[in-house]
DNA sequence: CCTACCGATCGGTAGG
DNA sequence: CCTACCGATCGGTAGG
């Protein structure tokens, strides 16, 4: 998996081969071919081990009090992502098979489902607590803000500039004060 | 152009050979070589032709009234674009090649920076007469709404779900009502 | 712009 | 998990 990701990052997915990935790891080809069938298969197994470091590091996000915990949320999801260049690229490179490949493309929709019910949980949670307006609706919120999220990734990793993921994490802040606060 | 655009489609990036686009071209590969040396030449000049019909939309927009302008302008950004899941796969498909080629990320920079520009001088106008805040950093709000269209965008090819676009089109309203106009 | 073809490289496998 | 190798296909070109 490790030489996986540093073959993709590398290469791109375009030209990511096996003798590439198979460099990485240090061994042969047919080395990687006796632990994965195909390479569609060892894709598949890579994406789950990208996104589940996705998956922990949301998850792991201790605070209780709903507000706080929001901001914390969004600190994982933007904030601390903006030092990794190489794994948001990884990320797009994958996310850019998800029309051609039902299987991962199924994977991003269960990794999106799952980070979406943390935040809207937590969005429900600070309405409960009348922090927030009695009136939202917080999975159209949460979609919302997931959207700042991915178009932040995608322009971080498009242009190259890390101030896409500080002015989304401005964003965010602003939606959440002027919209989910009002 | 037509013919790489259709290949790209149905192949995706990764899979996108000259023969498939000879194919949807009707001739034979050796016949694209004719007008483009390399395969890298070909793309570069298909991401220009596909660019620029993004930027043909944006500026036909001819609405005075700035407010009503950058309404427009979103309009054009998100609703007028929910239909053409293609245009949008073949936007992201190029967009993944960017990290690894200049001269492609270079075409998305001169693309976004003439789009925020468009946004941005429609926002200080509406700042000029008064319709929003005086204390605006107009690129700074251009920015935050790029990235829920460009967010929007991927959510949309990622996942394949239209209704992504509806989501960021309410959010950028409430960005501009909420934030904007406050 | 086609026919015919090139060397290089691809994903994958047999046999050990 | 390696050596050795397979058929298929890649981008590109010579000659017309």
């Amino acid at each position: 998996m490790r030489a996986t990701y540093r073959a993709l990052c590398e290469h791109g997915y375009a030209e990511l081969t096996m003798r590439a990935i198979a460099e990485e790891y240090g061994k042969t080809a047919a080395a990687i071919h006796y632990h994965y069938e195909t390479k569609d298969e060892l894709l598949v197994a890579f994406l789950e081990y990208l996104l589940d470091q996705f998956a922990e590091d949301v998850r792991e996000v201790g605070t209780d009090d709903p507000a706080e915990r929001l901001g914390a949320l969004l600190d994982r999801l933007l904030v601390e992502r903006a030092d990794d260049y190489d794994f948001m690229v990884a990320l797009l490179e994958m996310r850019a098979q998800a029309p051609y490949e039902d299987a991962i493309r199924a994977q991003f929709v269960h990794n999106d489902e799952y980070v979406r019910s943390l935040v809207s949980e937590t969005i429900a949670d600070a309405m409960a607590q009348g922090v927030f307006a009695d009136d939202l609706d917080p999975e159209r919120a949460t979609r919302a803000l997931m959207t700042i999220v991915d178009g932040a990734r995608t322009r971080f990793v498009v242009y190259g500039r890390q101030e896409a993921m500080f002015v989304a994490r401005e964003m965010a802040a602003a939606y959440v004060s002027g919209v989910l606060e009002a």
